[in-house]
DNA sequence: GTACATATGTTAATTTTTACGCAGGCTGCT
DNA sequence: AGCAGCCTGCGTAAAAATTAACATATGTAC
């Protein structure tokens, strides 16, 4: 029996197959409603179980609606960069054992990800300001 | 529209949950048997249940086993290091609007991840090689 | 050999998820 | 007013996922 309170952490991503991608869908657009949800989900669902789905959403408290003209428009309940965070550190956890540096340097990897020129100056700009802000820190 | 057969490719997310669970398990450590990823899940499923989703991802083509000893050792199909780069595209395209160079800097948020010294020197370096790299294919 | 512990495979039952039809409400148009 | 078009909520049913009971095989210790 899955613990019977569960007080859900809204970045958990313990969410059913359709749940996440609808989560996913959400945090992509910032905010939707039904019927761009369902424009973007796989399959072809029907719209009447986008809603359904959108309602137990919102009872586990992971959306929240807001009435905008005649139709909700739907929007995660956690910000974006908190469940960024999150989904990170999961990844972080499964593929890089715990190391952010493998991660950040997965992604530094031309034959995986595109980094244009101007981005890597600039990614080279925020390591340089992190080393400053850890000797900062060391050194008091 | 998703083609109906659905020839999953193997790094495909699209699990259920606990299939999702089990993976991920399997990604961290690398190989683990039934008992092992009984004692990573959470909710404490029974050990029957486990072995039905491990025949499950097996037939799915997820994962592979090996007899060892008595018991069958399980192993995701698919190379951790493949398997990580389609979980970040994931992420890049939800939470980065489809940019690598955004989800790098997250990952170098030092109120988000700890990275030491060492570990932005090294980042350091590879921004500057992969600017070097860059720059190469830029000129011919 | 017998009993025990530990594995696996099969199968069935339960729970959760997903789907969808239908009713009702509101808007705008004729 | 009457109708069409959208939208939401609800109830029910189908499908999928999850769980677990049970049967069987094999190695180990006595």
């Amino acid at each position: 029996m899955r613990t019977s309170k569960k007080t859900t952490t809204k970045t958990d991503p313990d969410l059913s197959r359709r749940e996440r991608q609808m989560m996913d869908i959400l945090f992509a657009r910032g905010r939707a409603t039904g019927q761009e949800i369902q424009e973007g989900l796989p399959d072809n669902p029907n719209y009447s179980s986008v809603r359904t789905i959108l309602r137990v959403l919102e009872r586990k408290g992971f959306v929240r609606h807001v009435e905008e003209g005649l139709r909700y428009v739907y929007e995660p309940t956690v910000a974006r960069e908190a469940a960024s965070r999150s989904a990170l550190q999961r990844i972080i956890r499964t593929f890089f054992d715990g190391s952010a540096k493998e991660a950040a340097a997965a992604l530094l990897d031309p034959s995986a990800f595109h980094l244009s020129e101007e981005e890597l100056t600039e990614l080279g700009r925020i390591v340089d300001r992190a080393q400053k802000g850890k000797a900062k820190t060391e050194r008091r």
